[in-house]
DNA sequence: TATTGTTATACTCTATAACTATA
DNA sequence: TATAGTTATAGAGTATAACAATA
């Protein structure tokens, strides 16, 4: 149960490997996401909706963003072919934001290309210290949402099943 | 040698695991040196600065910059008097980026504040787990600087010693 | 000619405040 | 009045291309 010969590495200490790992995956994630024309957010924007049709709303509270850059977001993303906005009839003040199929394509893409990058990461470490990674990681993210009430649920790009189409998957093809 | 319970959460898989921790980071680094009145960035520049007087060009490979988003960095941080260009006579083409006495202050205390926010996100693990975490994340990072030819003492605002005054001490106070 | 750095331009992303339309 | 969303504005951060000054 000893850690692998990898892992006898220069410690960094625990807040500098917080950071400099943090640096580390965003860079993966921009230049991944890039490679495919999609700025970051964008992409991370791609993840959410491939789990829900939210509200402008919805989605400012899932990430964490004030309605007025929540509107520029969509604004972008629209203007891209990404999303459109759908007229809720319950609330005419309302929209609901949904993938296109341009959009769906490229979650789709996007995401595979981040997973396939982000598990390169850890691969020279062992299955088990892999497992272990995860599940610290894990409960580190865990017990800040839950010191912090946050909806761990909003995903990204990388967390869905490719047999899980989402809830408009009559809009596909 | 078990992990310890906290561990039992439930795995995010590695890639979500990577992606939303460096989200929860993120997210606490600029909170925390916005509180400040400090951007992200510039507070990344002034963690650079405690270690070095870089040229512009040398500060841009240091935060994987282009020439023209360095200048533009400079410019800002100059504005809010966190740092100074001084003259290199050996290449009158060149500058050198230094601290102001405003530069040091602050990096001292958006350090000591980025670090105490972030060793409080993994205080509820065991201390074994905690240097468990540390070192599987810092061996992540070394492993991805030596694929990709990355020099890694470009360090960030958390990791100076205390007593470590940098190159111009002589300015100070 | 090559290098150092700036400027002009064009995006993305973020928030605050004022606004419109609907509930 | 309160809520959903947009617009106006301001600023941070990113890059490309053209440029000036120096080597």
């Amino acid at each position: 149960m000893r850690p692998t010969a990898h892992t006898t590495d220069v410690d960094l200490g625990l807040v500098d490997a917080f950071v400099q790992l943090s640096m580390v995956v965003g860079e993966i994630f921009s230049a991944a996401t890039g490679s495919h024309g999609v700025p970051a957010l964008q992409a991370r924007l791609l993840g959410v909706l491939r789990d829900r049709e939210p509200t402008m709303a919805d989605l400012g509270r899932l990430l964490g963003l004030d309605k007025s850059s929540t509107t520029g977001l969509i604004d972008r993303a629209q203007r891209r072919g990404l999303v459109r906005r759908v007229r809720v009839p319950e609330d005419r003040r309302s929209y609901r934001v949904a993938l296109t199929d341009e959009g769906w394509r490229l979650a789709a893409v996007v995401g595979e290309d981040v997973t396939r990058q982000l598990h390169q990461l850890a691969d020279h470490l062992s299955g088990t210290d892999q497992r272990r990674l995860s599940l610290l990681m894990s409960s580190v993210v865990h017990h800040h949402a839950a010191e912090h009430g946050i909806d761990l649920s909003a995903g990204v790009v990388a967390n869905r099943r490719p047999d899980d189409k989402g809830p408009t998957e009559k809009t596909l093809q």
